[in-house]
DNA sequence: CCGTTCTTTGTAATCGATTACATGGAATCG
DNA sequence: CGATTCCATGTAATCGATTACAAAGAACGG
């Protein structure tokens, strides 16, 4: 492979006026700027990226923690994220963490060996005094996500008032015996129990613990909900799930057991993902826009990097959060 | 940041010697390593990866095409990528094309700048003779993807077998208008088109243009479809197409119109994502392992960086594909 | 015409690691 | 005991770029 110093050797130049040719430095004669593109050309020469990265101090790279690659939401998410990055000619390495608090600190050591420029949480397992010190290396965001305490930019949807409208809805529509379904005990799972908590008791209803459904993620647990629903002796009448994969599964099972939806069971989803309105009967649930928060996180990371935005400082950006009211409700 | 160096300071050791502690190198007294642990821990020291990377000439990154971040089928390949380099100690470069000829070009010069030590395409858009001036400076796979005379390992599946898989059952249900949904003119599109077109044949079956759609990706692509066969005097009565979202287009605007599926349409898709099994009538379709395809393509990655499979010669590895057969047909 | 400024280019240090080669001392062997 | 081998460590070159500083010549102003 050619390096910078053959193609100064081929134009009889120094490797210094190449390489302000090729970052496109004034001050370079516009005979020697075409010689030097000559030699580029014909010896096939592209800079290297490590010796780049390593001389400059950055990679452009920016870390993306996400819990699973094969959650729509999620991608979404990832695609918004993608969009602007490559506008602003950034990379993104993948980081699946599995929701796994050893893998999420695992990828946090990318910034402290400076492979990333920053990382980006699309999620977060680990508590905040883990994750802190690691601002010290670079931008840290929290997308979709919230810590009291999080001494970093944050863009987030109000995920407490998306469950207090969801839970007020299924009350409006005269249903009484509410069942929940939580994702792990995150500050978003909690913030989403405290909206269903308000909207609950601002209607006097109380609250069931049989009918508080935990670490339900896919279409698979939100079967086994429904299967555990109707093992109770006393029946909830409607679900209110943490995303749209397990209410499809609430939905899938509820017809298998000829259950009528929403007559004798309502359901109530979390994203608005695109088989919302696949299935039927189409689903009620709670938009959450992925690819904007995505787009919006990125140009605040980029920001970041510029120093336009304190990043070592809570700062918070929401987006709203709406009903779209379908057929399952 | 702390360096090599200030580690061999602070030891009283020189950079070397801390070098082959951190890389675990013998001929390095017990005494000495315990110091330099120690030190690297009391500065908070890092090796510098951008550092490394020159020294070394890789990158343990890899680049991985993909046409939409938000098609299940393709993250379900990314996530069986995902696993196995996350395994091998791999990261994974995002590259979304859009499907997109010149961003195509562009991810590839990644491998030129020598950001990453090889490329995998999920989609590929341009000719193989573009592409393959660059299997010089690394590794290129394809995988789901099949140029007849590309010189790299390809993972695939019999795409041409699965669309005759689908075309025979479609015939022997008693369909004989079958109308057929391409993708690009890519070659995993031509194989469909190929498969169809021999079980349309053994059958003794007429093809009609008017049935046979180009360019459809989405769920609204989809639906476009059936409005445009609608208008058509003569209808279809039955629909191959290119994969599940597009199918579940279909499905949905066909019930909008109040046709009955399957009787008085049958509707076939492609890849068996999740929402196969979700919407209903549940949908029958070739199933991909979209998974399995993607581990297998990082192993093969993985051997041919170990130089133990020929990188620059072309081998095929078929993953078998099966018909899924549920209510939509 | 001389001093000043601007343009163009080169020299060499630097980013932070790895490693070929050298060296001195300890262990081993006949 | 002398020769040989092995172990532990250091010196300095190297990977391939960027850039501070220096320097020579051109342009300019009074």
């Amino acid at each position: 492979m050619a390096t910078i110093s053959d193609v100064a050797k081929q134009t009889g130049l120094s490797s210094a006026t190449v390489s302000r040719v090729i970052n496109n430095y004034p001050h370079v004669s516009e005979e020697k700027r075409r010689l030097v593109h000559e030699a580029m050309e014909e010896l096939g020469y592209f800079p290297n990226t490590s010796a780049r990265n390593l001389r400059n101090r950055k990679t452009n790279l920016v870390a993306v923690l996400i819990p699973r690659l094969t959650n729509p939401f999620f991608t979404s998410i990832l695609d918004g994220i993608e969009k602007v990055a490559e506008e602003k000619g950034f990379q993104l390495l993948i980081c699946q963490t599995q929701s796994s608090k050893k893998k999420e600190m695992d990828f946090l050591t990318l910034l402290k060996t400076k492979q990333v420029d920053g990382v980006i949480f699309t999620s977060i397992e680990n508590d905040w005094s883990e994750i802190k010190p690691y601002t010290e290396s670079g931008p840290i965001i929290l997308c979709n996500e919230y810590h009291r305490n999080a001494t970093v930019p944050i863009i987030r949807l109000d995920q407490a008032y998306g469950s207090y409208l969801g839970t007020r809805h299924l009350i409006e529509r005269g249903y009484r015996k509410i069942a929940f379904c939580h994702g792990s005990k995150s500050g978003l799972s909690n913030d989403r129990r405290k909206g269903f908590v308000r909207a609950m008791s601002e209607a006097g209803l109380p609250l069931n613990q049989e009918w508080i459904f935990h670490n339900t993620y896919t279409m698979e647990d939100g079967k086994n909900v429904l299967r555990e629903i109707m093992n109770l002796r006393d029946r909830p009448n409607a679900v209110f799930t943490g995303g749209d994969e397990v209410a499809s599964g609430v939905l899938k099972e509820a017809k298998r057991y000829g259950l009528k939806v929403p007559e004798e069971l309502a359901i109530l989803g979390f994203d608005d993902q695109p088989i919302a309105s696949l299935i039927e009967p189409e689903l009620t649930t709670i938009c959450q826009p992925g690819e904007e928060i995505g787009s919006r996180t990125m140009s605040v990371f980029i920001d970041c990097l510029n120093g336009e935005i304190d990043r070592k400082q809570q700062s918070v950006i929401e987006l709203p959060i709406s009903l779209v009211k379908r057929k399952t409700t």
